[in-house]
DNA sequence: TTAAGCTCC
DNA sequence: AATCTGGAGCTTAAT
C-alpha cells in the first residue's frame, strides 16, 4: 500500500462557535431547541473534512472559568446572559456531533485553544506534516509556516482564506511570526493589549521591516542606532511591549493530554450522524450526505477550477469564440502610460477557456474592439476605463461587473476589481493575483479573466432577485459612455484670470495675516486650528460657553466662530482669512496645475461609489465649485466657453422636495407644485395660517429650514437651532407642519418601519440601498441608519432621475445633430458647452428633455441660464 | 494616516 | 450628561 503523507487539520472549537453563532441567523428545530451555532459548526466541519481530507484531526477548546464578575451587573446583563447561556448550551449538541465523526476534542486547564494547536501545530511541522489551523481569529497566523496553513473565514461560514507564508507576506507585509512582534508593539484593545503608544499599524511595520524583530529594534534603541523619531516612543514603555510580547505568542511547547500520533481520524459513525441531523432538522446537511456518497466523483470534476488554452496572438479564431457567445473581457494597462495596454485578455466558454494578447499590436487591439461587438454579453470591469485605454466608445452588449457590483452593495467602499471577485466568488479565487502590475504572465490574467463569467451569472442573478435589472441595464450600463465623453471632452478653464486672483488673494491673505498676528499679540499658524483654539480660548479668553468640543479640544469650525462674532475684532479676520486660504488652495493654486495640453481640465466621474445613487466627481471635485460668496464665484467665472460658444446650464428646481411630494404623496405639497407656488413662502403662510403676501422674510427662513430637514430625517433640536425658534416654538412648528403634511409624517413612519422589516429603502426607480445597522441595536447607529432611510429614496430618485436625463438628453443631441455638448454634472444641474447661435434652441430643447423624464403628480420644472462663463449667467427662455 | 475644516448639491 | 440634518472630495496640520 501506498504511503500516505498524514495531514493534520486542527479547529479552535471557540472560534468557529462564535463565528457560527454570529453567522447564523437564530433557528430552532420544532422544540424550540437554539441550534444555529451547531448548525453552523456542522457546516465548517463538513466543508473542511471534505475540502482538507484529513488523515489527524483535534477540535481544540478554551477551558470554560466561571466568573461570577457577571453577578453584579445581573439586571441589565441579564438578557445578554441567556443569549450567551443559549450558544454555550449548543456545546454539548456540537461535542456530539463532532464524537459521531469519530473525531477528537482536546482542552487542558490553564491553556486557550489557541496553545493546544500551537502546540500540535509544533509537533507535526517539525515531522513535515501538511497542517491545516481552521479559526475565526487572526492571531493563529503566527503559526504559519513551510507545512501550516491558517483557514479563516470572510464572512458566514461559506467564504474561506487560506493563508499560506506568502499569503501572510502579501496581506501584512510581514512574516508570520513578526505577527506576534507587530502586535505587541501596536497592541490590541479588544483583547488589552496596550501597545506602545505612539506606534501605529504603519509605524509597526515599518520598524519590523527594517529591524526584524521587537528583540532587535530593542537593541537598536539601547544602542542609540534608532532613530530618534521613534526612540523617543519607547521611552518608559519597552517594559510594556516586552510583556505584550509574552501575552500575544501562543504557546507552543505545553503537555499534552494526547500525542500527536493519537489524534487519527476514526471512522465515522454514519448512523449517528444521520440520526442526529435529524433529530436537529439539518435537512441539507442530510441530503447533501446522502448525496456526496452518490454523486461525489462527477461533482469535484465539475467544480475543478477552470482550466487553461493559452493562446497568443491567435487573433483568427477570436471572432469564433466571441461570436454570439458570453465573454469575460480585460485589459492590463500600463504601469505609467495611461493610453496603452499591456495586455488584452478573453475568457470563452463559462471561463474554460482563455486567451491573452501581451503587449498587442494595432491590430490586435483593432480586431479585439471589433470582436467585442460580436459577442451577445461582453463582461468587463470598469467599461469606462476600458474606454479610456482605447481612447474611444467601443460598441456591444456590455456587462460591467463594477457597476453591477455596486448596485448590489452600495454602501460598501471600495470596488476594486480584485475585491469584487473576492466577493462575489469567495475562496474560488483565492489564487487570482493581487497585484497584477506585469504583463507576460499570460496564465495568471487568463485565470483572472476566467473568472469574470461566474461572477457575472452570479451578479445578474442576484440583480434579478433584487429588481435592480431595470436600472442596470437602462440607467446605469447606457450612461458609461455619456460619462466617458463628458470626461474626455473636459472643460476650458482660464487658467490666466485664475493666476491674477491668485496673486490679489495672495495679497490679501498677506494683510489678514499681519492684522491677525497684531490683533492676537502673537504669530501663530492661522491654519492650525489647534493652534487658533490656543489663541481663542487660552491666551485671549474668549468665552467657551456653548463652543463645541472636538477631540483636540474646543472647535474653532465657522458656526462656533459665528457664535463669537461680536466678542472679538479677530473673529470676523478669521473668518476672511478662512474663506480665502480655502480658496486659494483648493481652487485657485489646484485647478491650473490639472489643466491638459489641451486648455481643459477633464474630470473623473465615479459612478460606483455613493450611497445613494449620485454620481461623485474627483481628480479634480468639479461638483465643488464656489459659488455662494462673490469671492467664491470669480473661480466659476473662470470656466469658460470657448470663442463663438456660451455655457449653458440647465438645473431642476426643487427636485428633491417635489419628490418628497411625490413619494410621500402629500396633496397639500402637490398642489402647491402644480400651482407654481414658493414652496417655502406656502408652506409658512400653512403653518401661521396667514396669507402668502404676509410671510416674513424670517417665516420663511424657517419654513425653509423646515421643509430641507425633512429630507435629511432632521430632529426639532436642530430645527430650533437653525432657524433660532426656541425648543417649544419648534416643537409646536413642526407639530402645525405635520397637521397639514400628514401624509409627509406617514412617509418618515413608514420608511422607518419599512427599512427594519427589510433591511434596505429604495427608490422610485427600484435602485437600492442597505441599511445593516438598522438592527445593531446600538441607539445611536439605528438612529443614524433611520435617517439615511430617510434621505436615500428621495436624493436617490433625484439620482436616478438626473441620470435619466442625461442619457435623454444625450441622445437628442445626438440624433438632432445641434452643436452642443455635455461638460458637467453637478447632481441637479447639466452644464453644457453650445454654439452661441443655437443657445436658445439648445436650452427649449434640453428643458423639456429634462422635464420630461418621468411623468409624477408634480410636474418637473427646469431652469435653464446662459452666458460666457459659468460665473455669470443670465435666464434664457 | 487622521482630524478638522471647507466647498458643493 | 449631552447628542444626533442626508450625500460627496480636497487641503492642511500634526503625528
Amino acid at each position: 500500500m501506498e504511503y500516505q503523507k498524514p495531514r493534520l487539520l486542527l479547529l479552535d472549537g471557540n472560534a468557529l462557535l462564535h463565528r457560527a453563532w454570529h453567522a447564523i441567523p437564530p433557528l430552532t428545530t420544532k422544540d424550540g431547541l437554539v441550534v444555529n451555532a451547531a448548525y453552523g459548526f456542522s457546516m465548517i466541519l463538513e466543508r473542511m473534512l471534505k475540502q482538507y481530507a484529513p488523515t489527524h484531526m483535534v477540535v481544540a477548546w478554551d477551558r470554560r472559568e466561571k466568573t461570577f464578575r457577571h453577578e453584579e451587573f445581573a439586571a441589565y446583563k441579564a438578557q445578554r446572559e441567556k443569549k450567551e447561556q443559549e450558544l454555550y448550551d449548543q456545546i454539548p449538541i456540537i461535542q456530539n456531533i463532532l464524537k459521531a465523526h469519530g473525531i477528537i476534542s482536546v482542552d487542558a486547564r490553564g491553556y486557550e485553544a489557541d496553545d493546544i494547536i500551537g502546540t500540535y501545530a509544533t509537533q507535526a511541522s517539525k515531522k513535515e506534516w501538511e497542517t491545516f489551523i481552521v479559526t475565526g481569529d487572526l492571531d493563529s497566523l503566527q503559526l504559519v509556516d513551510r507545512h501550516v496553513h491558517v483557514v479563516t473565514f470572510k464572512k458566514g461560514v461559506s467564504e474561506t482564506m487560506e493563508y499560506d507564508e506568502a499569503a501572510v507576506k502579501e496581506r501584512y507585509g510581514l512574516t508570520p511570526k513578526q505577527l506576534i512582534d507587530y502586535k505587541a508593539l501596536r497592541g490590541d484593545p479588544s483583547d488589552n493589549i496596550p501597545g506602545v503608544m505612539g506606534i501605529g499599524e504603519k509605524t509597526a511595520v515599518i520598524l519590523l521591516q527594517e529591524y526584524g524583530d521587537l528583540a532587535h529594534i530593542l537593541k537598536a534603541l539601547a544602542s542609540g542606532g534608532l532613530d530618534q523619531k521613534y526612540a523617543k516612543k519607547f521611552e518608559g514603555q519597552e517594559e510594556i511591549a516586552l510583556q505584550a510580547l509574552r501575552l500575544v505568542t501562543i504557546v507552543k511547547d505545553m503537555d499534552l493530554p494526547l500525542s500527536l500520533t493519537q489524534t487519527t481520524c476514526q471512522d465515522a459513525h454514519e448512523d449517528e450522524i444521520k440520526s442526529l441531523y435529524q433529530s436537529l432538522e439539518f435537512h441539507s446537511l442530510l441530503r447533501h450526505r446522502q448525496e456526496k456518497n452518490e454523486k461525489a466523483v462527477s461533482k469535484e470534476e465539475k467544480e475543478k477550477p477552470r482550466a487553461s488554452l493559452v493562446r497568443k496572438a491567435d487573433a483568427s479564431t477570436l471572432e469564433t469564440f466571441c461570436r454570439d457567445r458570453v465573454i469575460g473581457f480585460f485589459v492590463l494597462p500600463k504601469p505609467a502610460d495611461l493610453f496603452g495596454s499591456a495586455s488584452i485578455a478573453f475568457a470563452f466558454s463559462d471561463g474554460k477557456e482563455f486567451m491573452v494578447f501581451s503587449e498587442p499590436t494595432e491590430e490586435e487591439i483593432k480586431e479585439a474592439q471589433r470582436v467585442l461587438s460580436l459577442a451577445s454579453t461582453a463582461i468587463v470591469c470598469d467599461l469606462k476605463k476600458i474606454f479610456h485605454l482605447f481612447g474611444n466608445v467601443i460598441s456591444g452588449n456590455f456587462f460591467d461587473l463594477e457597476l453591477g457590483y455596486y448596485l448590489l452593495h452600495s454602501g460598501d467602499r471600495v470596488h476594486d476589481v480584485v475585491d469584487i471577485l473576492r466577493q462575489t466568488l469567495g475562496d474560488r479565487v483565492s489564487d487570482t493575483p493581487i497585484s497584477l502590475a506585469s504583463a507576460g504572465e499570460e496564465k495568471k490574467i487568463g485565470f483572472f479573466v476566467s473568472c469574470f463569467i461566474p461572477a457575472f451569472q452570479k451578479i445578474q442573478k442576484e440583480m434579478v432577485e433584487c429588481g435592480m435589472t431595470s436600472v442596470f441595464e437602462h440607467i446605469e450600463m447606457p450612461l458609461v459612455p455619456v460619462l466617458y465623453v463628458m470626461e474626455k471632452r473636459g472643460v476650458l478653464v482660464n487658467t490666466k484670470a485664475l493666476g491674477e486672483f491668485s496673486k490679489e488673494l495672495q495679497e490679501e491673505l498677506k494683510g489678514l495675516t499681519e492684522k491677525i498676528t497684531k490683533s492676537a499679540g502673537e504669530t501663530f499658524n492661522i491654519n492650525s486650528p489647534l493652534q487658533l483654539a490656543e489663541v481663542l480660548f487660552d491666551h485671549l479668553h474668549l468665552p467657551i460657553k456653548g463652543i463645541k468640543k472636538t477631540q483636540t479640544g474646543y472647535s474653532t469650525a465657522a458656526a462656533e466662530l459665528e457664535k463669537l462674532w461680536e466678542t472679538h475684532e479677530i473673529i470676523p479676520l478669521i473668518s476672511e482669512y478662512r474663506e480665502l486660504a480655502k480658496l486659494q488652495s483648493t481652487y485657485v493654486e489646484a485647478l491650473p496645475r490639472l489643466v491638459k495640453p489641451d486648455g481643459r481640465i477633464h474630470t473623473t466621474y465615479q459612478q460606483a461609489v455613493t450611497a445613494t445613487g449620485r454620481l461623485s466627481s474627483s481628480d479634480p471635485n468639479l461638483q465643488n465649485i464656489p459659488i455662494r460668496t462673490d469671492l467664491g464665484k470669480k473661480i466659476r467665472e473662470a470656466f469658460e466657453a470657448p470663442r463663438g460658444k456660451r455655457i449653458l446650464s440647465a438645473d431642476y428646481s426643487q427636485v428633491e422636495l417635489r419628490l418628497v411630494a411625490v413619494i410621500a404623496k402629500d396633496k397639500a405639497f402637490i398642489s402647491a407644485f402644480k400651482e407654481g407656488a414658493d414652496i417655502h413662502t406656502r408652506t409658512a403662510a400653512e403653518v401661521w395660517g396667514i396669507e402668502e403676501l404676509k410671510v416674513t422674510s424670517s417665516q420663511r427662513r424657517a419654513a425653509k429650514a423646515i421643509n430641507f430637514g425633512i429630507i435629511y430625517g432632521m430632529g426639532p433640536r436642530s430645527l430650533a437651532r437653525s432657524t433660532g425658534m426656541t425648543m417649544g416654538e419648534a416643537k409646536h412648528f413642526i407639530d402645525r407642519y405635520f397637521e397639514i403634511h400628514h401624509a409627509v409624517k406617514d412617509y418618515l413612519d413608514e420608511t422607518k418601519i419599512k427599512a427594519r422589516e427589510r433591511g434596505y429603502v429604495e427608490t422610485l426607480f427600484g435602485r437600492r440601498r442597505y441599511l445593516p445597522e438598522i438592527h445593531s441595536g446600538v441607539q445611536q447607529l439605528v438612529a443614524s441608519a433611520e435617517r439615511m432611510a430617510i434621505n436615500m429614496p428621495v436624493q436617490g430618485t433625484a439620482a436616478d432621475l438626473m441620470k435619466k436625463a442625461m442619457l435623454a438628453v444625450d441622445g437628442w443631441l445626438q440624433t438632432s445633430k445641434w452643436p452642443a455638448e455635455l461638460i458637467l454634472q453637478v447632481h441637479d444641474e447639466l452644464v453644457f458647452e453650445v454654439e452661441k447661435d443655437a443657445v436658445s434652441v439648445v436650452a427649449s430643447g434640453v428643458k423639456k428633455m429634462m422635464e420630461g423624464v418621468a411623468d409624477f403628480d408634480v410636474p418637473l420644472c427646469v431652469e435653464v441660464e446662459a452666458g460666457k462663463n459659468w460665473g455669470e449667467m443670465e435666464s434664457v427662455l
